[in-house]
Formats: structure tokens, C-alpha cells, sequence
DNA sequence: GAGCAAATTCCGCAAGGCGAAACCTCTGTT
DNA sequence: AACAGAGGTTTCGCCTTGCGGAATTTGCTC
């Protein structure tokens, strides 16, 4: 049997270490139960030696949990801490969209939803308008919490500690008006706090404007915003106001929901 | 900052490439959103060249999903499979615990819980009676479908392309009564579908005998099983078709409360 | 179409992963 | 209590194969 170049013909850049201690994890995680090192050496047919380092490894990053007890492992708290943030994120853009698109038919102007990253708000999802004129953020893109509508509903409704190591950090200039002044931040947020919803008026880019709200979790932590940004031309504060009492409405819907799980697993 | 023996001091026995692609994956996983190549390179220090291999690795085993659009990384489909997978037995173990542990004290004879394993049911819980002759399997351990009443019982109710797979695969003799001619398995299979639950005597283990019945999820699939198991010689057949029918009840609470929950990710 | 930035490929070196075998440590047994 | 045996841990030297700098290609942006 040629083993030796048996995972070559898949993509050379393969590392074959790391296929194998993966192919270790997806057994013992798919024995739903604890397995021990022998049995998975048999079973994937990678010598005992080999085996062990792999589950080692596998432990100690966490993905694996090892009972010494009875010498047998299973699944980690890693992987089902990050299965459950995956879940949660997927979660608020699958509640979360059918409320976008209505929001954006409403007013014309793109939906933007974003997840609290570390210290950015990072675009999860989005709706453009059909419009030639639009401001265009990207799915995957981090933007800093400040210099946004998202970013400071978030701010504005995070615990008073974790606030306050977010504004420590160096708030960059991303245009001329964006607030870099700490008293002055601080100020808006209160305001943030009492109206339910931020916005940001060509702080970001220039000529774009946003309006933002939070979506909170069962514990009132904002996990994520929603916002409607336009072109600062296109959207008077009369208009922005209203944006913001719709969008209010529609985050209370999203949290609402957010909470309605049962929650399988252990926490 | 010394940093190549940095985790020398863990784990004599950790593998460093498999350590350094766990953290790709953890930190891509933690992103909540796709992202780039150079971005987890800066991130983790680890030279591009290598983080792509990782990435390649990684996406190659299904963890990581590549964005060809994009050139972006994000959490793969294994990942979401194992974690789904994980909490499905967590949650029906969970679910079946309180109703173990009354049906042992009714019957004052060991229950067991196991899901279908490849080819083989695998325990993932039991209540031991507390009797001094006692059947006793292990948590973990895996016995053939064939042979057990667990096992008939996940068997009769799988999809018939499945079950027939299952049955095509060679039949251990675990004793003297295992059946090991397909036909009368099959005829014994059509019968617990009628009756709803399996028996099995001494086909498993000479002197013991075992009452099944089959946990479905919402989709009507046998997901898992749970029986009674005692010495032949305690268990005559009327006790055991009283123990049938409690163990339809008790099980068919058990499915009804599988299907519960809204399963927040994709499928 | 020039100029980047990012991803991919190449290549030679030697770090470090590999696995056989020896060793240890339990559990269950006589 | 000594024994046997299964399973886990450690050692050790070979040599595979992972590494990363540099070159190349790809895909944008201006």
C-alpha cells in the first residue's frame, strides 16, 4: 500500500502532521463518547507513538479534554467554545436578515449588521440599496468603534469596564470629524444610552453618514448592531431620527429572539 | 522574548505544527468573520508561507472554509458537523439521565444509553442496578448492532439503504445464539418495528438478556437507544414486554424533547 | 497600463517529527 | 501478594518533511 504519497495528490501544501492530529480530532469528537489512545492508533491505523503526541497536542490546545481517570479523551472545551460563538454569530445574521431587507426596501439606503470584534465592529452581513450612490462597507471588514454608528451603539451599551478599555486605546482619525476626544465620546454615548441609537455623521468617510442601534443578548450585552448608512446628502436629521426609532424597533425584535434557545450544552 | 521553546515546557510530547495550525484555527474560528491570509500571519507571527500551509491544511480537512471570492478563511463545515454532533449527544444524555434513573429503580436492573457508533452502538451512559449479579457494560465501550437489543433497535428503524449497509458488513458471533443468517435478522427486525421495541437473549453475552428501544430524532431517525439489561434468569418474557412497553413510553419522551430545540446554524 | 499588495510557488537546509522498542503502571487474576 | 497482560509513557537515532526567505504570479487600484 503507498502510503507515503497517499494525501500528495490532494495539495502539496498539505502538512501532514496536522491532516493526521485533524483526523484524530474528528474521530474522537464523532465517538460521542470518551475513546481511548490505543483504540484511536488502531482505528486511523497511525502508530501508538504518533497517536499520543497528537492527542497531547490536541489537549493541551484545548480541543481535547483528557479524563485521567479513566485514560480517555474527548471532546474540549476549545472547540465547543468556538462552536458555540460560530453558532451564536450565525444565529443573529439568520434573524437577523429577513428584518434587513425590509429595512432597506423601507428607507433605500444599505443595512449593515456587525459583530463586536476586539476593539472594531467587524460587517457580518449586508444589504446594499439598488442605488448608484452607496456606501459600501464588506462582509469581513473591521472598522474602529468610534468612528462609527455601529460601533458606538455598541460602546454605548457595553458594561462600564469593558467601555472604558475600549476608549483607553488610541483612537484613530479616520476624516476631519471624527471624534478623538475622549469627554466628547463619552458624551455622545450618554446620549447613545438615553435616545437607543447612535449616529455618525462623515466621522468614518467622508460624505457617509450612519445611523446605528445594538442587538442584545439574553444578558443585555450588545453582541452585535444594526445600522442604516447613506450618504450624508441623502439623509437630513429628521430622516436619521426616524431611521433610528425603525431600527430600535427591529433590534428589539433580533434580541428578543436571540434568547428564545434552549442551549444545549454544558456552560 | 524567548519565544521558540516557549511551549517546549508544556508537553515534551506536543507537536509544534500541529499546535501552531490549532491556533490558526482557533484564531480564525474567533474572528466571527472571514480573514485573509496575511492577516492571521500578522497576527499569530508565523511566517506567511507557513500559515498558508496551515490554512491549505486546515481547509483541506474541512475546518476552515476558503472564499475563493474573497481569499478569505472562515470556520468550515467539519467543525459545525462535530460541534452539532457533540451537542446532540450532550443534550440527549442530559435528556435521558432522570428517566434512567427512575426506570433502574422500577426495575431495579441496569440501563443503558448508546448511540450509533460505525457499525457497532456505543454506550455513552448506564445506571447500574445495585445488585451484586449485574450486567455491566462500560461507558464507551462499542458492541456490535447484531447482537444487541440496543442495537436491533436502532437497526429496525433505520432508513432501508442504511440498514441494509449495516447488515452487508460481516457478522460477528458474539455466543452461541448471536443470529448471524440475515434472514432471520431481518425477519426479527420487521417485528420490532411492529412492537416498537427489541429483545435480545444471550446473543450478546451468555446468560444475560436485554429490552431496547430506539431514541429518534425529529427527523424519525434512530439517533440513539436505550434498554434494560439483566440476567436471563431474572427477566422472563412477560416481565420483559412490560419493560418494552415502559421503555417505548420513556423514549418516545425523550425524541419528542430532541426536536425542541431551534437550531440556530445552518443545515 | 503601471504599481502595489497579497497570494502562491520554489528550493535547500536541518529542525524536529517519526515509530520501534524498551519501560512503566495500572487492573484484574490466581 | 505475586503475576500477567493490556495500555500508556519514555527513549533514541534516523531521515523525512516542515520551514521560511526569496522569487513569481495574481489581482487590484490609480
Amino acid at each position: 500500500m503507498p502510503k507515503t504519497a497517499a494525501r500528495a495528490h490532494d495539495n502539496p501544501y498539505v502538512v501532514q502532521p496536522v491532516m493526521k492530529a485533524l483526523k484524530v480530532l474528528e474521530l474522537v469528537a464523532r465517538q460521542g463518547h470518551e475513546i481511548a489512545l490505543t483504540a484511536v492508533s488502531k482505528e486511523l491505523r497511525i502508530p501508538k507513538t504518533t497517536t499520543f503526541r497528537y492527542l497531547q497536542t490536541l489537549t493541551a490546545a484545548g480541543f481535547l479534554d483528557h479524563n485521567r481517570a479513566t485514560d480517555r479523551y474527548n471532546l474540549g472545551p476549545q472547540l465547543r467554545a468556538i462552536a458555540r460563538a460560530d453558532a451564536s454569530v450565525s444565529k443573529i445574521r439568520e434573524l437577523a436578515r429577513p428584518a434587513m431587507i425590509e429595512l432597506m426596501h423601507e428607507f433605500n439606503e444599505t443595512v449593515n449588521l456587525a459583530v463586536k470584534g476586539n476593539g472594531t465592529i467587524v460587517y457580518i452581513d449586508l444589504i446594499e440599496a439598488n442605488r448608484s450612490l452607496r456606501m459600501q462597507a464588506r462582509i469581513g471588514e473591521s472598522h474602529p468603534m468610534h468612528s462609527t454608528a455601529l460601533g458606538k451603539a455598541i460602546l454605548a451599551f457595553l458594561p462600564e469596564a469593558e467601555r472604558r478599555r475600549q476608549l483607553d486605546l488610541p483612537l484613530t482619525e479616520r476624516t476631519g470629524r471624527t471624534l478623538i476626544e475622549r469627554e466628547e465620546i463619552e458624551r455622545q454615548l450618554r446620549q447613545v444610552a438615553r435616545t437607543g441609537y447612535a449616529t455618525e455623521m462623515g466621522e468614518n468617510e467622508d460624505g457617509a453618514m450612519c445611523v446605528g442601534v445594538p442587538v442584545l443578548d439574553e444578558d443585555g450585552y450588545p453582541v452585535a448592531a444594526l445600522s442604516i448608512s447613506a450618504p450624508l446628502m441623502r439623509m437630513p436629521h429628521s430622516l436619521a431620527a426616524k431611521a433610528g426609532m425603525r431600527l430600535r424597533e427591529v433590534a428589539a425584535g433580533i434580541s428578543a429572539r436571540l434568547g428564545s434557545h434552549p442551549a444545549g450544552a454544558t456552560r
